[in-house]
RNA sequence: GUGACCGUAGUUCAAAGGUAGAGCCCCAGAUUGUGAUUCUGGUUGUUGCGGGUUCGAAUCCCGUCGGUCACCCCA
């Protein structure tokens, strides 16, 4: 036993874990591509002030910050949206708008660590800055929602879970509720399913309201409501409204929000969220100091839970398992069942590599059988075998179990051209 | 940051105050040019770490670190 250990809250990416991650972070990139959006990324350090000041109580309580050796405050970003606003705030002339990007990377937050929980965790983020409206926010929820698709999460697996805070606001104008109350209401309607019903009246009654009250508007609220129309109608155009249900609970415990919020849930886990975002229409001012006051919307996807997912979903355990054998697997494996022969098989290896082709092979003198159960566990679709037929050598399909002789001169030519058949049986890379 | 439960070989788990074990994995051989199965042999632990109680501690107590869960809230 080692040891050192994994710092708390962090972990190891053995080929499998990496292969899984690459998987991810390869399929975010191809839908979010798909959509138009072109990457960035940003520093994994920031200025804790950045953090401190725009993001909001629930995240600066757990940061995961320290001191430099010149004494500045330095805090591992556990989001990416304020460097975002950052980065686009300042240089936002060059770019035309609207400015989608996306940018796939580690972010930090220090909490107590448990399953779909860790310290460090993969984010996903793509935004749209410089226009704003029910057309912005359709076009992220769309882009969540074919994300999902991609990995084979079907309607059955997952759903969006939609708000819009200005509904609140509204209610707390009709009932006359000073806006100074506005953060702690919005906090009690984000715990109302989870708090105590006595515990969250008390709290209602103390700013002038009651659960009845709530309870009766939540019910009233539903897809009909005018927030919702241009988005229902924008998403019921693209054929993707079933993936969509209002919930009024849900508003996000990010302070820089203003109106349209949503987060992604699994459906047969009970999973924490896959992902969540909103529009952002005030904090670019914020960052600039208001010298680029431009509205925006965004959402971030974790690795952790969608992994998770992604294992227990029969609908994307496939592209999963697929995705994990090409990661791991070679196409051919070459025996050398002839020690005299290594230099053939060397000189063979190496333009087959040339070509493209992912070669495998001992790097010492080893019994036949023991060669061929090697090209077995490297997942290897043929066995090249160079022995005492040279300059013939054997190509065999290990998955139909034929074999063939070639002229070494010509194994390149040959094996490209059986890699290019399709494989036969499970074990498609 | 607070509370609950847990921590034994690479891994999954036994051993309930009396000498730390098994399956799997890994390595080698049976098998000197073909993948399975089977069989044989082999490597591995200061029982997370540090104290304490005891004639004796994996086992009981304290601390600490890590994991899981809840609070919190979400990626």
């Amino acid at each position: 036993m080692s040891t050192f250990r994994t710092v708390k809250g962090f972990r190891d990416f053995f080929p499998e874990e990496c292969a899984l991650r690459n998987y991810i972070a390869e399929t975010w990139r191809v839908v979010a591509r798909r959509y138009g959006f072109v990457e960035y990324e940003a520093p994994v350090v920031e200025s804790t002030d950045l953090f401190r000041k725009k993001s909001g109580n629930e995240i600066t309580a757990q940061l995961f910050c320290f001191r430099d050796k010149a004494d500045r405050e330095i805090t591992l970003r556990p989001e990416v949206t304020p460097s975002l606003a950052r980065m686009a705030t300042a240089r936002q002339r060059d770019f035309k708008k609207p400015i989608k990007w996306f940018q796939i990377g580690p972010c930090f937050r220090y909490e107590e660590p448990q399953e779909g929980r860790g310290r460090e965790f993969i984010q996903f983020n793509a935004d749209i800055l410089g226009d704003s409206g029910p057309a912005t926010a359709a076009e992220l929820i769309s882009l969540a929602i074919d994300t999902m698709r991609e990995f084979g999460v079907s309607a059955d697996d997952f759903i969006i879970r939609l708000s819009n805070r200005e509904i609140w606001h509204g209610f707390l104008t009709e009932k006359n509720i000073a806006a100074e109350h506005a953060t702690t209401f919005l906090s009690i309607i984000d715990k109302i399913e989870r708090a105590k019903p006595d515990e969250t009246e008390k709290k209602l009654v103390e700013i002038g309201l009651t659960t009845a009250e709530v309870r009766a508007f939540m019910a009233s609220t539903d897809e009909n409501h005018p927030a919702f129309a241009d988005l229902k109608a924008n998403l019921t155009a693209r054929g993707l409204w079933q993936h969509v249900r209002i919930d009024a609970t849900i508003v996000r415990g990010l302070a820089y929000y203003t109106s349209v919020v949503f987060e992604v849930f699994d459906l047969k886990h009970g999973l924490r969220a896959l992902a969540g975002g909103g529009t952002y229409d005030k904090l670019c001012a914020l960052i600039s100091d208001g010298n680029v006051d431009m509205p925006a919307a965004g959402f971030a996807m974790g690795d952790v839970v969608l992994g998770i997912l992604l294992k227990r979903t029969p609908g994307a355990q496939m592209k999963l398992t697929s995705a994990l054998l090409a990661a791991s697997s070679i196409d051919a494996f070459v025996v050398i069942a002839d020690e005299a022969q290594r230099p053939h098989a060397l000189a063979s290896i190496q333009q087959l590599r040339a070509a493209g082709v992912r070669i495998d092979y001992p790097f010492g003198s080893q019994k036949v059988g023991k060669q061929f159960q090697a090209a077995e566990d490297r997942k290897a679709r043929f066995a090249i075998v160079f022995g005492a037929e040279y300059p013939e050598v054997i190509v065999k399909n290990l998955i139909a179990r034929s074999q063939t002789s070639v002229p070494a001169a010509s194994v390149v030519d040959e094996v490209q051209k059986m890699l290019a058949e399709p494989a036969i049986g499970p074990l498609i890379a």
